[in-house]
DNA sequence: ATGCCTTTGTGAACGCGTGCACAAAGATTG
DNA sequence: CAATCTTTGTGCACGCGTTCACAAAGGCAT
């Protein structure tokens, strides 16, 4: 039975060991004292936990560049997620094969998401056609929305919506790298200072981030 | 003189205002008592910053379906990031334009990198390209990397990596999903209530997380 | 010029998450 | 079966970030 101590995973994950134990513990008590965590059983735990067990259908509107490119990502199946559908309002497209699966036209879009019980829906549309594609997605029973549009969608009270925006991440680059270049103390370090605390690590991660408000 | 009360701007942004002035207080006492905050002023000394006011030349490398919706993606230019160069290592893409911009050969990367004083580097290409890739951009002078591919890339010490994996915000609307569904108390709720404290926000960013650890 | 009103900037208190340190648990060995 | 050794699970203390609360500052009206 391959087991690995808290010790290992917290080296390995670049983080304190108690402290893993300790959120470990608030799954339930899945240890072996003297010998550590079956690896296999807490991967199972973890995963159900985190809701990796059951297989998540997810619809993808707007088939352009970057839906064609979510569509094939590979990442997502080995995640849990099945690309039930691809949507566009293009009816040159209707039909096309995208990553293998055919693209639909939007007039299916209710049905689809009714027919196939999908509760996330992914928007890679315009800026222009997002808030209209999120209400017909909302409407249709999708409660958890990925949206790529350069917009801030409005939903009602229960809905979900996390907004990707990759220049922040380009942002969050080019604000480190402006201090590795001016390292003789712009004015205001302070804040600086205080940001970017723990520097010298390897993670590749969306932490150890940049601060926080900013209007857009 | 258009102004903002740190008051107005916690309300919007949904942060304590005293939390809000106090981390503005870190560059500088840019605000008038009795008054608040001129906009114009505050914008600029906020960007300056974070690195807003200069401009970035960043490149991609592997311009499929990922990288051309990139390249067309507006939201760069619009945050001081400008397309140096699209690269790929396909020669039947060489000098096709993508977004305006002629795609160029891996052949000349570390030209371009050179030519143009590029310090971020951006990887589209497949997981197998991508230690290469980030090795070859490294060489050259970049030092801040954001990465696509689903690899860990090593890097020397001095150089940033941001991996993007886009499943991961899926996971986190399928985090929250399954804790809407199952409201009854699943085993464990425990940590999932510490995690999922502040619920009802009206936010859609990379904030209000989830746990920290788990394997790839 | 004086006084009032608004809002900043910040010292101090509070609360929470992190890390320390150890007792309890179980495996392993003689 | 007892002794020993390893590693978990967690009470507790520390430190840091958040929030409170208020004095100081500046605008504005009289
Ligand atoms: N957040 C980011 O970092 C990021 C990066 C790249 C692109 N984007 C955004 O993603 C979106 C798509 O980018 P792209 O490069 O794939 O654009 P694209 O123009 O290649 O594709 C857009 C697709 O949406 C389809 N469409 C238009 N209106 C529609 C509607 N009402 N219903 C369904 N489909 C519709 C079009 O037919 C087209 O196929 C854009 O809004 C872009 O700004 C965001
Ligand atoms: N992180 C995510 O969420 C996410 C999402 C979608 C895709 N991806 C990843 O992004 C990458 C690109 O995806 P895609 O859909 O655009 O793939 P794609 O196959 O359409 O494009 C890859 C491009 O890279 C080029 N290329 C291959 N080797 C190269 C090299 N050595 N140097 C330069 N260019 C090279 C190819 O010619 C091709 O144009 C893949 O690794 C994919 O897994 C990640």
């Amino acid at each position: 039975m391959p087991t690995v101590s808290s010790e290992e995973l917290a080296a390995a994950a670049g983080v304190n060991s108690a402290k893993l134990r300790k959120d470990f513990s608030y799954l339930g008590s899945y240890g072996t004292r003297g010998v550590g965590y079956d690896v296999e059983y807490l991967v199972y735990q973890i995963s159900r936990e985190l809701g990796l067990t059951q297989d998540w259908p997810v619809v993808i509107v707007g088939i352009g560049n970057l839906g064609a490119a979510l569509a094939n990502y590979g990442g997502f199946a080995s995640r849990g997620f099945r690309v039930a559908a691809l949507i566009d309002a293009d009816p040159a497209m209707a039909g096309k094969p995208v990553a293998g699966i055919p693209v639909q036209h939007t007039d299916e879009l209710e049905s689809i998401i009714r027919d196939n019980g999908v509760s996330i829906g992914v928007i890679a549309t315009p800026a222009g056609a997002a808030q209209q594609v999120c209400d017909r997605l909302v409407a249709a029973g999708v409660t958890s929305i990925l949206n790529f549009a350069p917009t801030v969608l409005s939903v009602p009270d229960g809905v979900d919506v996390r907004k990707v925006d990759l220049s922040i991440e380009l942002q969050i680059l080019a604000f480190h790298e402006q201090r590795k270049a001016g390292e003789e103390a712009t004015a205001g370090a302070a804040a600086v200072q205080a940001a970017a605390r723990e520097e010298t690590s390897t993670d590749q991660g969306p932490d150890g981030d940049v601060p926080a408000v900013m209007p857009a």
